[in-house]
DNA sequence: TACGGTTGTCTATATCAATAGACATTTGGA
DNA sequence: TCCAAATGTCTATTGATATAGACAACCGTA
């Protein structure tokens, strides 16, 4: 299992930077799921033909963002998989689903807009022909990588604000909240896959031929009464949904 | 049109190296068509927030890969676009097609096995059943950078040694004059289009998902008799094929 | 011929990337 | 309790990366 393609030098990419790549992709393939460990800085640096400092820096980066953790004495820890695992119940909360496994989370508002809602969309919602709704574009970032870009539709009157709200706590779950729905539950999801639109691969840092998972999510008051409905898009790359009864 | 996204620090992948990723791109779209040239460095300097000295590094990287010339004086024109233009003929040869195009071009045998040939290869090659075979499975670089990876078959007691020829000349065309074969024809070429299987992805050096362009031929000698018959599987977007009559 | 615009070259400085070696600190087990 | 193994920290050196400024050389054109 030595390593067979070697790092490459002066190519303009740090070689700490592909070697943190390449650990990076043996944690997600679970090449040490046996021990839970990276090998020793000694290995590692071994098998790259590197210094043990060039190791100590791509294993600093995986520490960064959450991959790793290194422990004095013992070892480098594998802290979670590539993929954040988003379990999907009838409590599903995007921040506290994905939360524990990230250091950072932050939901940013992209655009908002009051329109009439579409048929499709007045269906979902359970409103009349013709009512307005408020379309939320988000994007939500785990330790400042994208994972998904979002559009969101609330009944206009219901949650009127719920833009700014939004915008000043960073979770839909907040913002409901502020504007006294206190609580609400998942009713029904919807996933698909597809390759990645050019509008998407953009705001999730993507190359052409992504592939995305689509979620598509009602939620609800306690009363069954539709709360929001959303199209998520997830970079399948760097998340795994785990549907749980 | 100026730089929307600006190119990141401190992410260990070099500024020039991103910049000239950058300019390579926008050549292969077109960009600069109207003037068949580069921006001017001190306009490139300020589009990307960067130093002069910075875009003269990535500029150079792309001379170095044949992309552009500069000339003082005038500027730096585009020598070619992104995709390598593979003409197909009856004349067709690898290595003197692309090998106008780039400086440096390179062919290496990564295996070597003589077997049984398969059905459909004895088939296509005009071989009794159980007959052998030489498969040879190479790999296509132009300016250093993989072009193709190719699957070849050839009769086993006509070009016994083809392997060794090949590692030593780097072309299918020299193999074949060492062995006696002076000149050969493309008799037909069938292509068509796929995604990348994962065995062909570190070899080309390919992102998950990329295309290829796979081109099936047979080559004969000029009484006709098929001495080659190949699987060459070309990345999508570094080739393009020409076919002429 | 003169000039504006462009690439080429040089010096200087600061920071990042990578190597090298030494030693401290912590952990877990013999 | 001791030891092997692992990560943490420090100093030092070299080369690559990036910025800054100045000026030379060259091209096309007015």
């Amino acid at each position: 299992m030595a390593g067979l393609k070697q790092v490459q030098r002066q190519t303009g990419v740090a070689l700490w930077r592909q070697i943190a790549d390449r650990i990076r992709e043996a944690i997600g393939n679970g090449a040490y799921d046996e021990t839970g460990m990276v090998p020793a800085e000694t290995v590692l640096a071994l098998q790259f033909g590197v210094n043990r400092h060039t190791v100590r820096s791509a294993l600093a980066a995986l520490a960064q963002e959450g991959i790793v953790r290194a422990v004095q004495g013992r070892g480098t820890l594998i802290e979670r998989k590539e993929r954040f695992n988003f379990p999907i119940t009838r409590r599903t909360r995007f921040t506290a689903g994905i939360g524990g496994q990230a250091r950072e989370m932050r939901g940013l508002l992209l655009e908002e807009a009051k329109e009439e809602a579409s048929a499709e969309i007045g269906r979902r919602l359970g409103l009349k022909p013709g009512a307005q709704v408020i379309r939320l574009e988000t994007l939500r970032e785990a330790d400042k990588q994208p994972v998904s870009r979002a559009t969101s539709w609330f009944p206009a009157e219901r949650f009127a604000g719920i833009g700014e709200a939004y915008r000043k706590h960073e979770s839909i779950t907040k913002a409901f909240a502020e504007l006294g729905l206190a609580d609400y539950v998942r009713a029904t999801t919807e996933i698909t896959a597809a390759h990645a639109a050019t509008a998407d691969l953009a705001d999730l840092e993507l190359t052409p031929g992504a592939i995305l998972l689509i979620a598509k999510a009602m939620n609800t008051d306690l009363d069954g009464v539709p709360v929001q409905y959303s199209i998520s898009r997830f970079a399948a790359d760097r998340v795994q949904f785990t549907i749980e009864n």
